[in-house]
DNA sequence: GTCTATACTTGGATAGAC
DNA sequence: GTCTATCCAAGTATAGAC
């Protein structure tokens, strides 16, 4: 077997340990410093690692956040499919929602979502390259949305993907502000008091279902 | 009368000239180029002055971006309390929200809003001077629901102050989608939908009255 | 594949001429 | 008060040694 490295581990591997190092970093620093603050050289000072590895691996600096904006993705995916297998009461989704909502803020998942989508405007084309990452995102509210309302007539008086639009963009501002002023308190006052109200909705539901 | 400027006008009021010009600038580039693209050289250069006076009159180019921010607020509180006056019902609230939202979002101030929250992440001590000038934004948005619900007992279920929280992050979060793939539809489809929707809360909130 | 060294660019901030 | 010139720090990116 061939080895270039120094170390036990073969060269390829190696490397692959490496990219996660900055990727892992480059979350890290997206979290705590923003998106301004995220330079080749924090990053991989906080992945322990030369600054030039951020060029090699990546390319360039956006490249590694659009990487890291990926693993965060498709965390959040995994993690939002399997949570929903397991709701089909409005009053059970809120609760869900609530509690990966706080998950986020700890895992600062949502910082990153927020600092690339406020970053982008500094950088020509990183918009275009963040908006298919948010793709997912929508898909999984309307995918919510339908699961637990998918037999109430509600949806045929609001647009699901409306709504939707509506539910992310609210998420994406709790996180702006819970981040701003770190207390997340009115915002899971607030998904309290939706879980509180779930059950009018279910019951408003009903009462157009009547109607008809 | 003593003159030390080149032009016409007098010394203090050319410093105003400039100070006002850098301004309007850090908000233009704030809102095009983002927090991270908002440096002294291109402020200076939107301003048509030179990059020294950033520093001359306002100490450093965080400062002049809060000086932006407390123009935005103020601009933005004065509109918004002429608003208000002309509202009494929710549907005619949410028309109303519709508009200066659009307007907002023509003018850039939401978006300077945004990017200083998201920015602020990247400068130590930011964050608290950042939220000192959000409170306005939270005090209006609770004006605006108690002129509107004031006499509802719907304010009895909810607290106005939680139902504030959500209307600001949820239009911070649809300034974000919106500026991030130009396209204000989805925000306006939903200002839409809530106006339709607006006549059914006054309803419910009659129907919790005759409970009583 | 990784590290060191280095070239080049941009940005923050100050000094001194006008 | 404004402009030019300048310094220094930080950032992107590449070349070459190991």
């Amino acid at each position: 077997m061939v080895r270039t490295g120094s170390a036990r581990r073969p060269a390829n591997e190696r490397a692959a340990d490496t990219r996660r190092a900055l990727v892992s970093a480059a979350c890290d620093v997206l979290r705590t410093e923003g998106f301004a603050g995220a330079t080749a050289r924090t990053i991989a000072g906080r992945a322990g690692c030369n600054q030039g590895l951020v060029f090699y691996h990546f390319g360039s600096v956006v490249n590694l956040l659009l990487a890291a904006l990926d693993e965060v993705s498709a965390r959040r995916r995994d993690r939002y499919e399997a949570a929903l297998e397991s709701v089909d009461k409005t009053s059970e989704l809120v609760a869900l929602a609530a509690q990966i909502f706080s998950e986020d803020l700890d895992s600062g998942d949502a910082a990153v979502l927020v600092e690339m989508i406020a970053g982008a405007a500094s950088t020509p084309g990183l918009g275009a390259a963040v908006k298919e990452r948010i793709a997912p995102w929508n898909n999984f509210a309307v995918a919510a949305l339908e699961s637990v309302l998918g037999r109430s007539p509600i949806l045929q008086v609001v647009e699901a993907s409306e709504v939707a639009h509506a539910v992310v963009a609210l998420y994406l501002g709790l996180e702006l502000l819970s981040h701003l002023d770190g207390d997340r308190g009115p915002a899971m006052a607030l998904f309290l008091q939706a879980r509180r109200l779930a059950p009018v909705v279910d019951l408003l539901g009903n009462q157009l279902k009547e109607e008809k």
